[in-house]
DNA sequence: ATGGTCGGCAACCGA
């Protein structure tokens, strides 16, 4: 099994970084954040000839959460349960017998800002409901863009971006406690370096190719998953493209 | 190099 993520800072501007991407690689499950595209204007003509089924929950302008899927989707929901506006940032389905969890963290926005606060209240949100809905013993993928650099080497210059919104010890101290259900982050599971980044903000001049970037996007698994992945790496050819998104592709594979 | 990002969506907001 072969799973991906990608934040598109648009769906409908990324369709050909996807669809190329869909065929070049064939994974089995793509979970997509920031579609920013209310569900009557998604493009699922677009994505019909991909021969992927495709869920989704947009709003506006803002957000947006999807996944695409070979096999068949099942047990969909959206947003924390009794909570019908996060919607747009969490979408959840079973695939092929894995619950999968697919997330676009508040970003926050500014330390000082009531946004990270709620940043800081989504992760809480988060782990009251893994907890409620599914068990540590069970084939469990939570993914997406978590707007979270855990450790220095996450981040092109610790010195000077401790303390922002992505990357503060009260943010890592959270996300944590969300991690502890029983969570690994296979990326670091399987490469221990730094210099390995998922998203390059687009105001850091040249940032891209400067390798100026954070890792904010994760694949996370439960116990019997991690211990059949393979593999978990960074596939940075489409950012390199026409069009980039300012995230990668992060691909995990898993022995059947 | 005296400038320097995107995308949505129509004036700015969010990242």
């Amino acid at each position: 099994m072969k799973i991906a993520t990608f934040n598109a800072n648009s769906l409908r501007t990324r369709l050909n970084i996807i669809t190329e991407w869909l065929r070049e690689n064939a994974p089995d499950v793509l979970c997509i954040q920031e579609t920013k595209v209310q569900d009557k204007d998604f493009p699922l003509p677009q994505l019909a000839d991909t021969g992927y089924n495709v869920v989704y929950k947009g709003q506006k302008s803002y957000n947006g959460v999807a996944i695409m899927s070979r096999l068949p989707i099942e047990n969909i929901h959206t947003g924390f349960e009794e909570e019908p506006q996060d919607q747009a940032r969490l979408i959840t389905a079973d695939i092929a017998g894995v619950s999968i969890i697919n997330t676009y963290i508040p970003q926050g926005r500014d330390i000082e800002s009531d946004m990270y606060q709620y940043k800081l209240q989504w992760l809480e949100r988060l782990r009251i409901y893994f907890k409620k809905r599914f068990k540590p013993t069970e084939p469990v993928i939570w993914l997406g863009d978590f707007n979270v650099a855990l450790e220095d080497k996450d981040v092109y210059s610790p010195e000077t971006l401790r303390g922002s919104v992505c990357f503060n010890a009260q943010l890592t101290e959270h996300f944590k406690k969300v991690a502890e259900f029983g969570f690994t982050d296979l990326f670091r599971l399987h490469c221990p370096d730094g210099d390995n980044y998922t998203f390059w903000d687009y105001r850091v001049p040249n940032g891209f190719k400067r390798n100026m970037g954070w890792r904010l996007d994760y694949i996370m698994a439960t116990q019997p998953l991690a211990k059949k992945c393979t593999k978990c790496c960074i596939d940075k050819a489409p950012r390199a493209k026409q069009k980039p998104s300012d995230h990668t592709f992060l691909v995990a594979e898993f022995k059947t």
